[in-house]
DNA sequence: TGTCAAATTGTAATCGTTTACAACTTTTTA
DNA sequence: TAAAAAGTTGTAAACGATTACAATTTGACA
């Protein structure tokens, strides 16, 4: 592996004018710019980005941190992080928790070492002091899955007013029994927000309350059929289903049919998120539209903000969200 | 942001010590490890990897590159992979090229620029060339989507051989007019070798190829749906397809249905990789579980040994994999 | 008490860059 | 032609850690 120092005696010039070559910065005359060139080439040279990175204190990496990477929603969000980011010359790195608080801590050392210039979490296992910790001293700014007591940056749709739109839907296609199937920490936001929202529109409508919070569930495949099962058991009269991400949604329909029953001529059902899933489903699945590019982007221009210690206007972001009506929910559409 | 030298003269030691500390090597006395440790919590010092990193000339860190990381097969070679580096202690950056070489350039430059001591490269677009005068210099392993002219250690399946089943059951089952639908890139060793058993089967049995080699395609749904609608066109006796992956063989059957097919009854599909979009669909769908998991910790375990420069037994792992016959090929199973 | 070995701590070089500042050339201008 | 200005290059000090080696302290033992 060769140094600057021995392009320097190779083009017989200085480090610093070698330096100078490489980041093509100040006035390098032509002849010395190409002599250092012929030996970077002779040498096959590349600059090493610790020695830059310590000497600048910035490494133009960032971090993104995720539950896990099979989800197609989450990728979507990070092909716009990926998007502002490149622009910049910033690299992003993903990094993969699991829900495990330990791999959380484990990667994070890499914003406190010093290793990376910020982070953008999509997944968040600590609590909120921990958070807010954190985002005193660090660059992070949160996405989709965060905690909305912290006073960490945070951007997301509302998830709120798009349950409540989902649910009214389901109430005017004529479902009363309707029953909402959780995923996800309880911390969470999104969770939270669209239990409440299925609470309060129901209460409005003076319908039961079928489901209750729930503390934690895989966001599965598995999990939609294994709690469907159960609330089909304590509710035979359920006539609709409001799943909290598409892939549960799948779950819940798979296991409604396996017991005989049809979507949505007996039980409606409703995803979130709009991805792949819901639209290689048959019948395709009624969810809601995140608009995943631009939380991503949102967001990566946010943390850039931070790094730079610009003043945020907003603290908040909120991303518009849209209801898609499928087979799932409405028959006409089969 | 604190350093060594303030903690030091907090603690009233030299940085040495400190950094004793820190590693909590060598023999520090009791009392100044206690005092060194008080100055750390009390300056909330985190040690800079970028120092430690430039002096170690190791990172502690491995690339992985990926074509997208919303494909599940991957993700679970990334598990593979993440569980040997994490008892290693080391971490796991995950980037994605989406198949542009310009984005594969930028991200090897963090190998090349020392800022990772390795990379496991799951998508490759660069050509042999690239790819050996990389494996000489830098420590590197490809696995699935590797170019097999290269040089460079590989972990895969035996990708003809199991096509090669594929490809009899299908005709044991008395399908005659079968179809390959492609994807990925040409000089990719799982796509050639798939597409090689299913010309050499084919031939074996005396039935007509349907099929030609395509130089590139998507990996997606949409593909899959696009690809077999050209194909039905050309040869409407197609009775079983051979679909490159599960997420085609998805589209392929939406296609079919579409058009008023039945699947298995009409035609039979067939996928591959074992992902969730084999067992998500209706029918499930008959596939090949390539030990993904296997695939990606035997990687990283031979990624060890590049970085190490420890010998290599083998330069080419290959893992078992297993066919699974469902529902798309065998109506038994509906 | 003096000597020696073991245990502990400190000094300073090093990793590979960038960059302020100084020093040296060359060109411009009066 | 000399002085000033502009253009080019070099010197050396950072950045924040680790680690050989040297230096000091401690304790055991005769």
């Amino acid at each position: 592996m060769s140094t600057i120092e021995q392009v320097a005696k190779v083009a017989n010039v200085s480090i610093a004018t070698v330096s100078r070559v490489i980041n093509n910065s100040a006035l390098v005359s032509e002849k010395t710019r190409e002599k250092v060139q012929l030996a970077i080439k002779k040498l096959n040279y590349e600059p090493n980005y610790l020695g830059r990175s310590l000497r600048q204190s910035e490494t133009n990496m960032v971090l993104a941190m995720v539950h896990g990477i099979d989800n197609p929603f989450f990728s979507q969000i990070m092909r716009g992080i990926e998007n502002v980011a490149h622009a910049h010359g910033v690299n992003v790195l993903i990094c993969t928790t699991y829900g495990d608080p330990k791999r959380e801590m484990h990667y994070l050392e890499m914003l406190k070492r010093r290793y990376v210039d910020g982070a953008i979490l999509l997944s968040c296992c600590m609590d909120v002091q921990e958070l807010d910790q954190l985002d005193e001293n660090y660059p992070i700014v949160q996405v989709i899955e965060n905690i909305p007591a912290s006073k960490a940056v945070s951007v997301c749709v509302d998830y709120y007013q798009a349950s409540v739109q989902l649910m009214e839907h389901l109430i005017q296609s004529g479902h009363r029994n309707i029953v909402f199937i959780h995923t996800g920490l309880q911390t969470i936001i999104s969770s939270t927000e669209k239990f409440r929202a299925y609470t309060d529109t129901l209460k409005k409508h003076g319908l039961p309350l079928l489901s209750e919070q729930i503390r934690y569930n895989e966001f599965g495949f598995d999990s939609g059929k294994e709690l469907i099962g159960k609330y089909l058991m304590e509710h035979p009269k359920i006539d609709a289903v409001f799943a909290a991400s598409d892939l549960v949604a799948c779950g819940v329909i798979n296991e409604i049919e396996i017991r005989g029953l049809r979507v949505p001529q007996d039980i409606a059902v409703a995803g979130f998120d709009n991805t792949i899933y819901a639209n290689i489903n048959k019948p395709r699945i009624t969810t809601v539209d995140q608009n995943s590019f631009e939380l991503g982007s949102k967001a990566m221009e946010l943390l850039f903000q931070k790094i730079h210690r610009r003043p945020l206007e907003q603290r908040h972001i909120q991303v518009s969200h849209r209801l898609i009506i499928q087979g799932s929910t409405d028959s006409h559409q089969l």
